[in-house]
DNA sequence: GGTGTATAGTAACACTATAACAAAATATGC
DNA sequence: GCATATTTTGTTATAGTGTTACTATACACC
């Protein structure tokens, strides 16, 4: 893996790349990327898909560390207020956010067969929201779209009927 | 108020009318609503803002009925499946849909600061997140866009700064 | 090195939601 | 009407998600 990874890469299926553009973003920026903070991350962006709180509390116990939830619950909001992570308030779970180096506002596929998510960035669908939000007189802080169906790998297997949770 | 509410008819502000619309409809649908459906529909509704699952519970309770969560929970599944009611995922909270009977997919801006919550139908916002979908070959079932930040009362007043939880 | 601020640890608790099974109410066929 | 199947509700227990309050430690700045 390159140790200089561009503004394009998919940092999603390069955990190692992703940690080190991290490093470099907290070092450049002044602000402090703990042990703590960074495990949590390393620890997300390994778990390939959305992961849910008490289960990243749990590998941290797995590394041989004692902690509560609190810690982990501390550690996500600093990565979310830093755009690194992504909460899905669907699924109650929590996931690398792919491009954390361009601000942008983003949208989430959520797939109800496979559990798979997709995050996608529309521009027509920002545009959309901040017209919407700007006709209410509505100050947009975080705009936030989760769209639950099946992905396309499901739809084509024909899941959607047998083995979904919901059709 | 009248008994005859037409389609146009905002149900939010009129408790009694919507529940009068809820009983015709259902009737003519052939579907069950229930003495414990009317009512929690009632106090979701007489609420007149979004409510969690234990709030109505609690007023459950005030009206003299012994209920267990799951009771509360089982009857919002079936007034969400019924799209006379909207869960909220990012506030954990149930609110009354203003227009039940035309089948819509809704935004809601939901401020920070008050814990207002508008909802909007933006025909714009919908054919964006339709044609999102599509590109990915994703099959929407149901499309959530819930849009934090500042209503326009709270940015009027300047409250951002002073009264809010979180600027 | 001392002091203030930010981060993390510790323990307890609050809030949100579901599982499993029993009982009651309603619909359906005869 | 009556028996039976289905839907709805009750009962009890428990799982899952997130926060409060307070203490201790690590770091930055002077």
């Amino acid at each position: 893996m390159s140790v200089f990874a561009h503004h394009t890469h998919d940092y999603a299926s390069d955990p190692d790349a992703a940690l080190e553009a991290a490093d470099q973003h907290f070092l450049k920026a002044g602000v402090r990327f703990t042990p703590l903070r960074r495990r949590v991350f390393e620890i997300i962006l390994r778990a390939g898909k959305p992961i849910g709180a008490y289960d990243i509390l749990e590998r941290l116990r797995d590394h041989g560390k004692i902690a509560a939830p609190i810690s982990v619950y501390r550690v996500l909001d600093f990565l979310i207020e830093q755009r690194f992570v992504h909460r899905l308030a669907t699924i109650n779970a929590y996931m690398a956010c792919v491009t954390p180096e361009d601000p942008h506002a983003a949208q989430f596929l959520i797939c109800q067969c496979c559990g798979s998510v997709t995050e996608i960035s529309d521009p027509v669908m920002d545009k959309a929201i901040a017209d919407g939000a700007k006709t209410a007189n509505f100050q947009v802080s975080y705009p936030l779209v989760e769209i639950m169906g099946i992905c396309a790998d499901c739809s084509k297997a024909g899941k959607q009927a047998k083995g979904c949770k919901k059709s």
